[in-house]
DNA sequence: TGTTTGTTGAGATTGATTTTCATTCTCGTC
DNA sequence: GACGAGAATGAAAATCAATCTCAACAAACA
C-alpha cells in the first residue's frame, strides 16, 4: 500500500501516522510548527509521539514533500510544497505572516547563481517590518 | 567613559566584558555563533560568563551594533554590522558561507513595501546549494 | 563618598528538538 | 496467510541553545 500524493509522490514504508500527518499538513491553511502539527494530528490519534512527528517532519522534508522556514523564530515552520514558490512578510509588532512573490527573486537567484558559480536548491527571503496598521501607530 | 566604534557609537554602561565582546567582534573574520563568541572571549577572559555573551548580544543587536543572521540552523549567528548589506550562500555539501550583494534585492523590496503596504526593517536572504566545487561531486 | 541603577557570574530553567531503547509494524518473499 | 529483516513507533531521557534568577558587584551621578 502506498500513499499517493499530487500523483507523483510516494512515501514508503507507509504507516498511519504518516498518512495522518501527511493529511494534517494538506488541510492547514497555513505553515504550522512541530508542536500545532502534533496538537491537530492528536485530536485524531491521541496516541501519536511528539517524536514522531518530529521524525516524519524530517523524512517529508527529505522527499521534498514540505518546506521548512525559519520565521524568525528559533523554531521551525512547515508547510506542504506549492506549485507557486513564496516568500513571506513578517510584522515586528503584530506578528502577521504575510505571502507575496516576485519575478524579481528569480532574476536575482539567476545572477548570483551566475556571478558565484553556485548551484541554489533552496531559497529563503524573510522580510520583517511593520505591515500597514502597525506602521500608522508607529511615528 | 565610552566605547567609540566607528565614530558614531557608543555603549553605555561601558564595561570591560563588553568592551571584550566587541573587540571579538570586530576582530572576527565572519559570523560568530554565541558558543564561539564566547569561546573566543574566554580565551582572554576566562571568568566571562555565557549568560553575558547573549545579554551583550541582544544590547549590540538594539543598538544596530551587529546583525543577527539565520544561517540556515536553529541557532543564530552575529557579525559587526559593515557598509554594504549582504546575504548569504550556503554549500549544502562542504558547509562553506559565501556573501553577496546584489541591488536587484533593493527593488525587490522596494516592489514588495510598495505592493503590500509594509514597512520593511529587516532583509535576510539565505540561498542553500551546492557551491562549484561540490557541484562537480554531485551528479 | 553614598545612593541608585544596571551588569555580572553561576547555576537553574525553559522550550524545542533529538536520541535511546524496547516494542511494534510494514512489506517483499515464501 | 506466515515469516523475517529492516524500519517506524511511543515514552522517556538527553541534548542544545537561549533565558531567567539572584546575590554580589560596578558604573553613573548627586
Amino acid at each position: 500500500m502506498k500513499i499517493n500524493l499530487n500523483k507523483h509522490v510516494t512515501i514508503r514504508p507507509d504507516t498511519s501516522q504518516r498518512r495522518l500527518l501527511l493529511s494534517v499538513m494538506q488541510e492547514a491553511e497555513k505553515h504550522l510548527d512541530a508542536k500545532e502539527l502534533y496538537r491537530r494530528a492528536s485530536e485524531k490519534d491521541a496516541s501519536i509521539s511528539l517524536a514522531t512527528v518530529y521524525r516524519n517532519l524530517h523524512v517529508f522534508k527529505e522527499q521534498g514533500l514540505i518546506n521548512e522556514r525559519h520565521l524568525g523564530q528559533a523554531r521551525c515552520f512547515y508547510e506542504m510544497k506549492r506549485l507557486g514558490e513564496h516568500q513571506h512578510l513578517v510584522c515586528e509588532s503584530c506578528g502577521q505572516v504575510t505571502e507575496f512573490e516576485s519575478p524579481l527573486l528569480n532574476k536575482l537567484i539567476d545572477e548570483v547563481q551566475r556571478k558565484n558559480n553556485f548551484f541554489v536548491t533552496k531559497v529563503e527571503l524573510y522580510l520583517e517590518g511593520y505591515c500597514h496598521k502597525c506602521k500608522e501607530g508607529k511615528r
